[in-house]
Parts: structure tokens; C-alpha cells; sequence
DNA sequence: TCCTGAGTAGAAGGACGTTCTCGCTCGGAC
DNA sequence: GTCCGAGCGAGAACGTCCTTCTACTCAGGA
């Protein structure tokens, strides 16, 4: 809810509201104001939690508590946990498309925004090494740590939420195609969801194979790229 | 300790087991026996468990009282019940080793053995499409419901019983690469840690990219291999 | 006979998420 | 200034799990 509000006054996604609705909303607001601050507090706190502690799992109470706010607060602007961490998985998807696209649009080669993508969201996706916060390094840090759960528990909306990066990819994808650098007639959109993925639990597969990834792991990342590109790529030599 | 066990009358791993130690071992069995057997109801139990109901998840209350036995003794053979999970898990992986092993044995081409692999271990990974028990189709149904726990709340375990599975799969990288089908010069079993991860969390890519997967989806294991192919083969062509 | 080891039955403890109750407070209408 | 009710803080209470602990049983061997 809180985040369509948001939504609803930074783009308005359905149709361009009238400005009637507009003075409405905005005469609503005084309640408004104070309510979107109060759920920004728990977002807030939450993301704290996860940044310090090292362990990115908190409980209800430990919001409740650094937010400063009340247990009757909380249920009130949020259905349950599960809210929770959706609000800020969209947030942190939303944050993440929007570093990735600023990281991309400098770049002309299809082939290269391609691999920007693929090599910044892998580095993002990484599990931060120890208790140090990241979050000077752009984006919400700690993607991958939601989605997992969500992802089976909610897949609804852990899919709607997944919408920006899913988009952009897609796009970048349809690009590389139209410039003869990527193969055609592929399902873009599906190849997007299992990149993202591929990227997204790559810690899983270190620990299937036995391995264990440094940080910054340049080598996984580049042997990642490899391994997408020539099963994508037009160019000859497999 | 169960399963070493198990493991050791079913094939001794490490070295063939003088008829002495055997002997020995079996006059340690009277209550041996008994253990092995009591463990094994507790593994079932939590089998039929999964099975039915069409939620992966049970209590450790559900177990005990559908083993007939108490939770006293549970305790007793497991520390926790991610112990539990860990035996189920390591059952699950090392039948599918199996399965998969034998599907594979009567092929000689490598490139061939290797699609088998693939395309037979998507099959398995696919979400049951409703209470339906699988336990017709050979090995352990529900391989990746586990696992996506195990991975995170203990890599270590969950590394050691991927290794029957990984290993499999690595061989037959391998000897794709020496039969020239497969690039050379790769991290085979880094790979073989990918390509398993990419397909037991396939589901995920699904939701991801907002489709939904149809149970035994042809489309999509050809739409995987040929990604993973067209990566690995050395053949002209991307 | 007594003792021990393995079992059963089930209460108790501790973590969490979630709900509920009791007041307090504060902003605005009069 | 006064009053009122929605919003909110504090935190007790509840339900569900996993886990531990206590008390009792029972068979078999010194």
C-alpha cells in the first residue's frame, strides 16, 4: 500500500490522474505524510538491522525497537512480516535497476552493456564478506538475501517486484539481438529470469561444487559471462 | 552416522572392509540393529510426510507421532532436526546419482550422455504439480525443496552430500571434453556446480521472469540445454 | 534383587510472529 | 479553553515450533 502511494506520486503507472485527484490526494495528506514517514522508519530499521549484526535475518521485535515506534505500529501499516521484506526487496530491486541502468546508459556497444550488466549484478549479488555495511556502494545491498524466500513463499508478488530488473535486462537483451550480436528469435524475457537467477544464487553453486568465492571474485564473475555469452552470442566458437 | 552406516554395508566408499571389521560390526549389532531401524522410521515417516499433504514442510511433532515413536528418541538419534533434513537430503541426492547414473550408462555418445543428464535432472526438479506422490519415478522426489535451506544454514553439510551429484556430472563433463564435444580447459566441477544450481532453481527463474512452468515441460528443458550448450560445445555456431 | 540402558509420555522452556487490551496524547472542532 | 476520538506506545498474552527435562516403565544381567 505504502508503496503504491509512493508510486503513485513519483509515476503515475495506470493513467495520468486528473488534477482533481491530485488536490484530493494532496488534501488528504496531512494524515498521509506522517503515515508514509512511519513505515519509512521501519524500512529504516530494518535495513539497518541487516547492515550491521552480520546476519541478515531480524526479528519483528528488533524493528519495533530500533524504529522507535510500537508493536501496534507496525501491524498496522504492515500485514505481517511477509510486508515487510516485500517492501523492501521492491525497493532494493528498484534501487538496483535504476544503478544498473545509470551504469549502462554511458556505454554504446550493445555487447558491452550486455556484459556490464551481467558482471555489476553479479558482483551485488555477491554475499558482503563480513560486517561491514555496503550501502555507500550504490544500491540496497544484500539483493539476494530476500528473494529466496519470497520467491517461494510469495511468488506473486516477488514477481511483480522483480519487474524492473526483469524489464531491463530484457531490453538490454532485445538490443544485443537487433545489433546481430546476440542470437534472435530467443524468448528474451525468459532467458532474462534465468540469467537473473543464475546470478542471483551463484553463492549456491560455489557451495554445491565444494568451492568457496572470494569477494569481488573477478574470475567467477568473468567465468560466469563466458559460460552466458557463448551459449547467446552469434559470433562462432563454442 | 546413520547413513555412514548404511553406506557402509552398501558400498564401502573408502576401502573394502576386512570380514574381520564386518564381523566385528556384526556382533556390535544387537543394538545396532534396532538403532538403524528406529532412524529409518523416522526417515520414512517425514518421506510419507512430504509425500503427502502437498506442503513439503512438517513438524518434528508430525514425524514423531507418525513414526509411532517419541520424541525422546528422536532426539536421541538426531541432534535437530536439520539432522533430519540433512539424512533426507543426502537419500534424495545419492538415489538421484543413481537414477541418473543408469539412465546415462546405456549411451556411449558423451554429448548425448550429457543432454540425458540435464534434461532428466530438470524433470526431477520440477515442483510436483499437486499432491500427487512421486515416489513411482525412481529416485526421491522433492530433491531441491530441501535444499535450498541446507545451502544456507549449513553450507558445509550440504556441500558434502552434493558430492555424489556433482561428481556424476563432472565425469561426464569431462569426458565430453575429451571426446571434443565440450570446450577444454574449464573448471569442470565449478561448472558442473553451476549447471546443477541453474536447473534445481529453474522454478525460481520462472517466477522470476513472471512465467509459470507447465509440470514436464519439455519447452523449457530444451530452452536450458540449449542455453547451456551453445556455452559449453565446441562447435561453431552461438 | 537391584541396577542400568533404552523407551514412552508428556510437561516445560524459549523464540517468534501475531493479536489484544489499556491507557495516554495530541490535533483540531467548538 | 475544553473536549473528543483517532492514533499510538507499552507490553501482556496467545499459538506454534523446536528443544530439553522429568518421571515412569521394562527387560536383562551381575
Amino acid at each position: 500500500m505504502a508503496s503504491n502511494d509512493q508510486a503513485a506520486d513519483a509515476s503515475p503507472a495506470e493513467r495520468p490522474a486528473t488534477w482533481r485527484e491530485l488536490a484530493v490526494a494532496r488534501s488528504l495528506d496531512p494524515a498521509r505524510v506522517r503515515a508514509e514517514k512511519r513505515v519509512q522508519r521501519f524500512l529504516d530499521a530494518a535495513l539497518e538491522l541487516m547492515a550491521t549484526s552480520s546476519s541478515k535475518e531480524f526479528t519483528v521485535q528488533e524493528v519495533v525497537e530500533r524504529s522507535g515506534q510500537s508493536l501496534r505500529s507496525f501491524y498496522q501499516y504492515f500485514a505481517g512480516k511477509h510486508e515487510l521484506l516485500l517492501a523492501l526487496f521492491e525497493e532494493s530491486v528498484r534501487s538496483t535497476a535504476e544503478h544498473l541502468e545509470q551504469l549502462i546508459e554511458a556505454e554504446d556497444d550493445p555487447l558491452e552493456r550486455l556484459r556490464r550488466f551481467t558482471v555489476e549484478y553479479f558482483r551485488l549479488c555477491q554475499p558482503a564478506p563480513k560486517g561491514k555495511p555496503a550501502s555507500k556502494d550504490g544500491p540496497t545491498p544484500a539483493l539476494a538475501e530476500f528473494a529466496q524466500q519470497l520467491l517461494t513463499d510469495h511468488p506473486k508478488e516477488a514477481s511483480r517486484a522483480y519487474v524492473p530488473l526483469v524489464s531491463l535486462l530484457e531490453r538490454v537483451l532485445e538490443q544485443a539481438a537487433a545489433a546481430g550480436v546476440v542470437r534472435s528469435g530467443l524468448r528474451y524475457r525468459r532467458i532474462a529470469g534465468v540469467v537473473l537467477q543464475a546470478i542471483s544464487f551463484n553463492a549456491f553453486s560455489a557451495t554445491i561444487s565444494g568451492s568457496s568465492v572470494k569477494p569481488d571474485d573477478q574470475e567467477s564473475a568473468a567465468e560466469l559471462w563466458d559460460l552466458l555469452l557463448h551459449g547467446i552470442a552469434t559470433g562462432e566458437r563454442g
